[in-house]
DNA sequence: ATATATACCGAATGAACGCTCGAATTTCGA
DNA sequence: TCGAAATTCGAGCGTTCATTCGGTATATAT
């Protein structure tokens, strides 16, 4: 419970913060894996190479560390999102660009993000998680009020706005359990596949019924 | 370890399922709240009602018991997968089919299936999971035949059909993390936004470059 | 009615786990 | 160079957990 207290001393500041976030990388990368419940403490010091104690220099506890794993997910992409829809700029071109970093973000912290997914019912359920489902939130209200904006200035037409979110969260959320780094598709492919697919649902009923 | 061996006499035969299907679910329910690791038997003894000795009367193990709820929820919907796609039906009528029934056995099976989620980089790793792994591989092969045989005779046309079942799959393991009893949109209409949403897709690239 | 299969109990067990703490070592600033 | 700050160690503590097992109670079949 103690909290911990990063060096004062400016020299060991930069290496003390450098280790602190390959430590909850290693955390990340071995959570995602075997998750995080059956992961030990004992696995993640033979990972990162430190002691118990050692380990417990960078970190408070367990609980902790899985909430700075999700605070080194959320933070940079609710910063990078509230940048693109502050700039003027047409709703589809702001979706394409929240897709486009999203799954940026997504590539980048492949592990971060299958913890977050894994570990849901936590981030629901428990009072210290309200940071954290905050930002969730606020992220797809983001997402939302993009789509919202769509509709207002003609060039979007939902049959179920909410209904669309949810699909497209859908398949975004979804896309860690299969994102291959070396595959055939890149981030950008992606968003833009992701893209069109909701601008398409967004075009007025199609009128070929099929024969 | 030790295999479970359920009554021979008839009149117990009946009772002794029943309650093994009780416990199952009720399992579910939980491990769905707060997680398979998090839950200890003893809350599970609680929830059931029996004493640790009785629990252990209708299930192996702990693990088993996490894969008696993924048989539970795949064996029924591969079953009834493979009746739509054994019936001589046009393509676009099968996914709309197969679209109904799996929202429908999500509906009835929100929390097998927010385990099944949950639970993924075990049933990914382990080797008793192969069987559980095999069934859900088989599934999406037959959601992939069908869209390949939409391809095949000239009712779809996807400009990446492996990407357009992913993002079917995503929105599709997305749902019962929102999908709500009570809720506004019945599993009939969700499927059917589905379906509406994939066949655009798969639509020819639409001319209407927006003014 | 009796024997046997079934259902259930709950204290006990041994293993695993998160975390602490006092000591030893290394690094930095003056 | 020296003292203080920072880093690391790892045995051990207290707790929790899944599972077992000897036993009792109940239901069924003959």
């Amino acid at each position: 419970m103690a909290a911990i207290s990063p060096p004062t001393r400016p020299a060991l500041r930069e290496r003390y913060e450098r280790r602190r976030r390959e430590v909850i990388a290693t955390a990340a990368r071995l959570f995602a894996e075997r998750g995080y419940q059956a992961t030990s403490m004992s696995e993640l010091t033979e990972a990162t190479g430190l002691a118990a104690g050692g380990l417990y220099h960078y970190i408070e506890s367990k609980d902790q560390l899985l909430i700075s794993i999700c605070d080194e997910l959320l933070d940079p992409l609710l910063e990078r999102a509230r940048e693109i829809v502050a700039e003027e700029a047409p709703p589809t071109r702001q979706l394409r660009d929240l897709l486009h970093a999203w799954l940026a973000h997504i590539a980048d912290h492949r592990d971060h993000m299958l913890v977050f997914a894994q570990e849901r019912h936590v981030i629901e359920r428990e009072p210290q998680w309200r940071r954290v489902r905050g930002q969730r939130k606020a992220f797809e209200k983001l997402l939302d009020d993009v789509l919202a904006r769509g509709e207002r200035d003609g060039t979007m037409h939902f049959e179920d706005r909410g209904f669309a979110l949810l699909t497209l969260l859908g398949m975004v959320n979804y896309t860690p359990q299969w994102l291959n780094p070396r595959g055939r598709l890149s981030p950008e492919q992606i968003a833009d596949g992701y893209c069109e697919l909701i601008l398409r649902a967004a075009q007025p009923a199609l009128l070929s019924a099929r024969p």
